[in-house]
DNA sequence: TAAGTGTACTATCAGTGGTGGTACACTTAG
DNA sequence: CTAAGTGTACCACCACTGATAGTACACTTA
């Protein structure tokens, strides 16, 4: 479910917080549905335990999973996420298709590599 | 022509590096134009020369500028660097495209706010 | 009660971005 | 030829961040 790219330069517990927020946003785990707990995660990937709760953190900011103490970390079931998310997407998509626009690429040609996409 | 964001949290020299770039790709410097001089930009901005240098190196690299020892560097002339400039964007776009599709987003609804852009 | 959970520390290390400074080779204007 | 301006290559140093390692404590539950 979870794994760690060596090759990507983004700090592991960021990778891990990426992988999460699309896990929960795609449907794939359930709200309340529990989280590997701290120390089990970290045994798995052979990392530290203070990167995963570092990344576990991050979600419970961004609202993306709740945390009963004692008991574990739970997905949250807030629906306005994935709305939120899209906006996060469609606002990086846009700035791009602006720098893109600007050197010479025309509307007609991206969106037709979206449509057949 | 070249200013620093310091709420941006990349790293100066990439801000340099991007920023040239695109003036280069859009026209705005000309073929053969000078850059300004490392210890010249480095005074400007404020910031120490082997920023700049560091900059310069990697524009070089990505030939997007030509170095001459003693005189300066300069604008480089080849034209094929719009492709894959393009290339560059269409790729990031795409990425991005793909993961909004999934968590619900509809083509149309994407290629509409293109259009609208 | 014991095991498993989150959480909060502290100390330490490695890598990177950036500064400050020196030095050298080159080109060009005077 | 000389001096000024250019790129380039170092070195030492510092700050920040990501990550590790270890300890400790409070909570929940079988």
């Amino acid at each position: 479910m979870i794994f760690i790219d060596y090759k990507d330069t983004r700090p592991i517990y960021e990778q891990i917080v990426e992988r999460y927020k699309t896990l929960i946003l795609k449907g794939v785990m359930q709200p309340d549905e529990q989280l590997p707990s701290v120390r089990n995660l970290a045994m798995e990937l052979s990392i530290n335990p203070n990167t995963i709760q570092k990344a576990y953190a991050e979600l419970e900011r961004q609202g993306f999973i709740y945390v009963v103490k004692g008991r574990g970390n739970f997905v949250s079931g807030d629906s306005g996420l994935v709305e939120k998310r899209k906006n996060e997407y469609v606002d990086q998509i846009m700035a791009l298709v602006r720098e893109v626009l600007e050197i010479g690429m025309s509307k007609a040609e991206l969106i037709r590599l979206i449509e057949v996409l």
